[in-house]
DNA sequence: CATATAAATTCACATATATGTACGTTTATC
DNA sequence: GATAAACGTACATATATGTGAATTTATATG
């Protein structure tokens, strides 16, 4: 069950986020096709938590810093380090394609680090992006740090649907997938999930943290050079990863 | 009428601030007394919408770095300019107390930025703290950047309660505090809203932005010198202020 | 300045929603 | 390795909550 008025705060934000400007109670209510009376609520509740305000008389609402404040106190612990922005980023320029950091969620995988292509035709992802974790390549990616149970664990919560006509719609296929990747060096996927995307990624341990890498495009661009690419993230990984630490 | 599981949202989002660890559904259930069931679905919801995952297998629950770049990008919004925050840093280390950048919000008065006492007994407030507009040095000094109908219509809507033995409880008493304050050259309170709470501010218009600086602490210490506080800030302001700007 | 139009609030009621209860799964204990 | 405790998940139902209509307040127009 999708709790509405949780979700409503989001979408609220991300409004916010997009216009980068103040609105009024009717502006939103109409954006979003809400009536004005629940609008008039949510936002009340919202300014009486200190996370809205009115930046100038009669010109609306806008977000107060305290969702920066809060948002900074969560993200300072266990940031991600550095270089893995700088190996997205590199990865992304090298390749002119979209490269991210991914993390589990369950049976969904979170990409919580993206740089986008700056292609016209790109693979359009954001922080918080999600996907199947064993649709995809970066979701195989981690899978592959998983133990046999842990694994089993996941399987008995997925719905296998076909997605595209490449998707493994077993626990079988899945299990397939994964020692061909182990094999082959790499995890790859070929609209497995997305149609037209194509992606290679590879496991990218932090601590005890099971991240991975992946740089992901439109197939006709990425296909013919999967495996130039994953050695690519390879080698890049090798050079900027710190020696010390695992 | 306040929005339960919009005010939900943001507190599990200042319990992940303040604990900074992931925590699982039973300690979150727990922690704010809500059933499993209920908790189960606001944070399938939050995880669904990409702003909560799994950092490590079975270790709970904990927020994807999605916040932190829409923050960001409600932030980077007309931002404060970077004076006013070495303005609060360098009055708060001048005076020992806490001082803040504050925003009208309605007949709330809203802290933006603030720069806290180091002091042991000290005004422990934060970004989003709100206080009512006409009981407040802060919301005075807002309120005489308002003109006269502008003032009649936030008083139509004020609630007049007795917060402590010196709030105005009348449109007139605020109006002779208004007045007073312009005599005086700055705003001053003395627990006009918050026991033992004393503080001065002044106005800070910048741009078509109404704001107010506020220095406040306890009474007992900020109470002989308001006068010399007052003169402070505004030296500290005439100093910071770029020339260029109004 | 009066009137019209639009926006913001309030409120009572029907309905969408939070939760008690029960079940399956995982982890801890012995 | 077996048993118990804790945890996570599904669903039907009573009730807390969102909303349509009415009222008040603000803004635009002739």
């Amino acid at each position: 069950m999708i709790v509405r008025q949780a979700a409503n705060v989001l979408e609220i934000m991300e409004f916010f986020a997009q216009v980068k400007k103040p609105a009024t109670l009717a502006e939103i209510a109409d954006h979003f096709g809400w009536p004005r009376s629940s609008t008039f609520n949510l936002l009340a509740t919202l300014s009486e938590k200190g996370y809205l305000y009115e930046p100038r008389p009669r010109a609306g609402f806008y977000p107060t810093p305290r969702w920066l404040a809060m948002a900074r106190m969560i993200s300072e612990v266990e940031p991600l380090p550095q270089w893995t922005h700088t190996l997205i980023a590199d990865l992304s320029a090298e390749t002119g394609e979209t490269a991210s950091i991914v993390a589990p969620a369950g049976v969904m995988a979170v990409f919580i680090d993206v740089v986008e292509s700056q292609a016209a035709i790109r693979y359009f992802a954001t922080i918080g992006h999600r996907v199947p974790i064993h649709a995809t390549a970066s979701g195989r990616a981690l899978l592959l740090q998983y133990s046999q149970e842990e694994r089993d664990s996941v399987y008995r919560k997925i719905e296998f649907k076909q997605y595209g006509p490449s998707t493994p719609i077993s626990i079988e296929a899945v299990e397939t997938e994964l020692r061909n990747s182990i094999a082959r060096g790499y995890c790859q996927s070929f609209a497995d999930y997305s149609r037209d995307l194509a992606g290679a990624a590879i496991p990218l341990p932090i601590g005890d943290r099971r991240l991975s890498v992946v740089v992901a495009g439109p197939e006709f661009r990425i296909g013919p050079k999967v495996a130039e690419v994953a050695a690519l993230i390879a080698r890049t990984v090798d050079r900027l990863r710190p020696k010390a630490a695992a």
